[in-house]
DNA sequence: CGAAAAGTATACTATAATGGTAGTGTAATA
DNA sequence: TATTACACTACCATTATAGTATACTTTTCG
């Protein structure tokens, strides 16, 4: 499988739970509510502390909520904050590691293409806010699943 | 990072090369063009093997050779024989594993996204042959890098 | 004030997946 | 019939993910 770490999708549905709630809401409830142990949930919320993406109330009554409004939440900034930059392969990174070697050498014939592909999927991810994740009809046409 | 594995971007190179030469290459002649070690590289052929993309001959002067036509192999193909379905999240798998807990139980919200991600990406793979990527014109347009 | 609730932080351990290897066996052919 | 090269199973190493332990700080509220 290609995919996303458990810590990004706990980091996507913590999000989309503040957003629901509107209300600084305690890691404990958080953790029950997006089923994610509340260890692991506070380190997820960490990394969105820190991101900007929420803020936290310490003390009595205290908690987190997000800092920034929905809409300006795109699912790809949660992917990468967690997981890194959007790439299908290793080519894209460590330094065009994948053309320096073999019988291609210098000229990676899968670059183009996977960095392509990346880009797209980095761009379907950005397409899409946390707001309209929140709406009802949160799946956008474009991404409806096509007949099988 | 989100990606493939190495033995599938293995893979890719190997079936590219074999389509390259189209001639009979022996195993440790594939490792040294592609860069991956001997052992690992036979472990990726037999794979290749046992799904009909190669024939296998051997006995002196024997070695691997595509048993079809690089047109009709798909990169999705590869890929997904080496690294299972392509599919963005967990959600896809093990028996819609996402909506079955938490706060959002039975609805998951995310699962229609990454549903007609999953989709697009398997279809962006699926649409470029190995053909394709041996013409010098390897680049698809509508798979051009946006400009930065 | 001070106790308790709740966040902050670092560092650590466990588990699983990937990456890679060893070694032995089998078929083909010069 | 010796040699070359594939076939197969099982194993080990490394890395990345997942998850935990523990000690500390801040805030609120009685």
């Amino acid at each position: 499988m290609i995919g996303l770490t458990r810590e990004a999708d706990g980091a996507l549905r913590i999000v989309w739970l503040l957003g629901k709630t509107g209300e600084v809401t305690d890691a404990g409830t958080i953790a029950e509510c997006v089923a994610v142990s509340p260890k692991f949930t506070l380190k997820i919320l960490r990394q969105l502390l820190q991101a900007g993406l929420v803020t936290a109330q310490r003390g009595k009554n205290g908690g987190y909520a997000l800092a920034i409004s929905p809409s300006e939440i795109t699912v790809r900034r949660i992917v990468e904050l967690i997981d890194g930059p959007i790439a299908i392969n290793r080519c894209q990174e460590e330094d065009f590691f994948c053309s320096r070697m073999g019988y291609d050498k210098g000229s990676c014939r899968f670059h183009c293409l996977f960095a392509a592909v990346s880009a797209r999927l980095a761009r379907d991810l950005e397409s899409v806010t946390m707001d309209m994740m929140l709406s009802d009809e949160h799946c956008p046409s474009e991404f409806l699943i096509p007949k099988k």
